[in-house]
RNA sequence: GCGGGCGUAGCUCAGCGGAUAGAGCAGCGACCUUCUAAGUCGUUGGUCGUGGGUUCGAUUCCCGCCGCCCGCGCCA
């Protein structure tokens, strides 16, 4: 698809070729930092040494030789030392964007480059019989962010919560279950209870509760009785199929209700029990093929496997010696079973730093038994959170933080923020409007709290900065987006609309002149080459950046330039123009971050 | 030991081959009878972990070292 600001690099490329003084690999084009007033430079080094000349002589021969009509996008060319810069031409840019918008409008930003390709994009991934926490919110949000961007980019996109719903952690819970029966109840509070008998009966198999007259016997007993119960699983006993499905159950009711309040949704949630069945033929192909061996104990293991980059990996095993799969035979089972049945050009695991060695040997395995030939599998790791004091957050410290706690705190604290603004008379706000923008803020600073930075980095938890609403942080984007329809609301009588640009007066843009105004036009014009970055490097916080800084420079225009109060009619229209497109844009990137655009606060 | 991630302002982070290294927060000082001050402006603050190398040019690429986090067979 092609922008106005593409437009304006393939003219000037084009034009550049044309002199036949350069090459066309030496016409890669740079930005120009903000302070110089360019829009776009051609550094001449490499060309001027290719021909044997001097860059700054090539840069002024060339900025004498290049012309534009009047019309066209590209406005004045200057040699400035050995750069040779070029400046949009104001008339013409300005008309050019808005008009992407007003063709675009919800989807300006989009594109085609994904070329209907599926994207599997495969996050949360929560455990049954536990409560979500702090880890899991990142997956969440950032594979939430990563699938609307790859939508947006026209890849055919399949959401997947790959549930850790099997492994031997069941067959404790289970005898936990047996052994001190099953909790009531049905919430939060029901999911609570099972991790608390899953502790006990953990702490008792190894032997940590000393208050009774345990032996080492009992605690090999206890052991035993786990992986029995994991095993009886596996082979479907009823008993032990019926309490698991009934965990199952109550997680995923429980869990549904974080999803809903993030904008989460998922097209399928094939849990790890869903490939169950496929581990065998995964076990048998690896020692067929002999990339596999069986122990003498009857452990299958893999050993000498290199991944891509020729690194040889450490062993692993795909199945246990009593005869259990594993986690990683799983993964290797779900690689095949996505290929067959969906044959995707791409597989995004959205999955915590920690497990960085856990893909790259399912992956390298896959490949190496013929699967995922023309898959990309990508590991989107990112860092790990936390507690304040920097110290890890653990359920045995007593120091994890729960989502469903965590987004109630934020809307609570949002909901005193919206009301005080409206005890100063900052804002008015139907009384019916309050709770939605209270959860639109709180929960949006969450989210965007884990999508503002790179996502590699570690989080240590600060409740301040998490829910700040000043400065860089969602609520400023929002609140700038509800400063764009206070504007239009005033100017065009009219609530709501899909499309922020409907109805709006006759207007030229070749009025937007001033500096605020091009800068706003600049942002505006930049926003799908952000979400063509973004998707390109699974990065959101492209999109943020981009969001930000578009708020920023239209802080700047609100401040200078009044709209509703322009000098002339013919401004006002303009001007009103540009603030819809501002509005119509930012309400997409915020889309693609998942955050609500409120249209008052 | 091997492998992965990260070291940029007091704190949290952008920038990752080009022209004086940019934001937010915190600090200091301004600006609301004006389209919402959840805002804006000014100001203080940097040997870009460190030592080499490549290059006309390195915070950015390569190599060594140091520091922090994480991982390395019967958990997920």
């Amino acid at each position: 698809m092609q922008y106005t600001l593409d437009r304006f690099t393939h003219d000037i490329r084009a034009a550049l070729e044309q002199t036949g003084r350069i090459p066309a690999d030496l016409t890669e084009l740079s930005e120009p930092k903000a302070s110089l007033q360019a829009d776009l430079a051609l550094a001449c080094f490499r060309a001027a040494k290719a021909q044997g000349g001097n860059p700054a002589k090539l840069a002024q021969e060339l900025a004498a030789t290049l012309q534009f009509p009047p019309d066209a996008l590209v406005g004045k060319v200057e040699a400035s030392g050995p750069f040779l810069n070029f400046t949009l031409n104001a008339g013409q840019f300005g008309g050019a964007v808005l008009g992407d918008v007003i063709h675009g409008v919800e989807h300006y930003g989009d594109d085609d480059l994904g070329a209907s390709k599926t994207v599997i994009v495969e996050y949360s991934s929560p455990n049954v019989a536990k409560r979500m926490h702090v880890g899991h919110i990142r997956s969440t949000i950032i594979g939430q962010a990563l699938l609307n961007i790859l939508a947006a980019l026209g890849y055919h996109t399949i959401s997947d919560n790959h549930l850790g719903d099997w492994g031997k952690q069941f067959g404790t819970n289970i005898a936990s279950m047996i052994r001190f029966g099953r909790p009531e109840g049905n919430g939060e509070a029901a999911l609570a209870e099972i991790e608390r008998l899953y502790q006990r009966y953990n702490r008792m198999m190894k032997g940590e509760n000393a208050d009774t007259d345990d032996e080492a016997d009992d605690e090999q007993m206890l052991d035993d009785e786990a992986r029995s119960w994991s095993l009886k699983l596996e082979q479907g006993d009823p008993t032990a199929r019926e309490l698991w499905q009934w965990m199952c159950d109550m997680t995923l009711r429980v869990n549904q209700r974080n999803y809903d309040r993030l904008g989460v949704h998922f097209d399928m949630a094939h849990g790890e029990s869903f490939y169950r069945d496929m581990t065998a033929p995964v076990i048998e192909e690896a020692l067929a093929a002999g990339i596999a061996m069986r122990e003498p104990g009857g452990a299958v293991v893999v050993k000498d496997l290199s991944d891509e980059r020729g690194h040889e990996l450490p062993t692993f095993l795909l199945q246990r010696s009593d005869g259990g799969t594993l986690y990683q035979t799983r993964d290797v089972a779900t690689i095949e079973y996505r290929e067959r049945e969906y044959r995707p050009a791409i597989v995004i695991y959205v999955v915590e730093q920690r497990q960085e060695l856990h893909f790259r040997q399912a992956f390298a395995l896959a490949k190496a038994l013929g699967h995922a030939r023309d898959t990309q599998l990508v590991h989107v790791h990112f860092g790990t959170i936390f507690g304040a004091n920097g110290e890890p957050l653990s359920t045995r410290k007593g120091n994890m933080v729960y989502l469903e706690a965590l987004l109630n705190d934020a809307e609570a604290r949002a909901r005193a923020v919206v009301l005080e603004k409206i005890g100063a008379g900052k804002t008015e706000l139907p009384p019916e409007e309050i709770d939605a923008i209270a959860s639109a803020v709180g929960i949006g600073a969450v989210v965007y709290n884990d999508l503002y930075q790179d996502v590699r980095r570690n989080i240590t938890l600060d409740w301040e900065r998490m829910l700040a609403f000043e400065g860089n942080s969602a609520p400023y984007l929002q609140y700038t987006f509800a400063r764009c329809c206070s504007i239009l609301r005033e100017a065009l009588n009219r609530d709501t609309s899909a499309n922020l640009l409907e109805g709006l007066p006759p207007f030229e843009a070749m009025l937007l002149r001033e500096p605020q105004e091009q800068a706003v036009l600049k942002q505006i014009a930049r926003l799908p080459d952000a979400v063509r970055r973004a998707g390109q490097a699974f990065a959101p916080y492209i999109i943020a950046e981009w969001l930000y800084t578009t708020a920023r420079e239209f802080a700047r225009f609100y401040r200078d330039l009044s709209v509703l109060k322009a000098a002339t009619p013919e401004l006002r229209a303009a001007r009103l123009a540009l603030v819809a497109a501002t509005a119509q844009s930012l309400r997409n990137g915020l889309h693609l971050l998942g955050l609500a655009a409120p249209e008052r606060m």
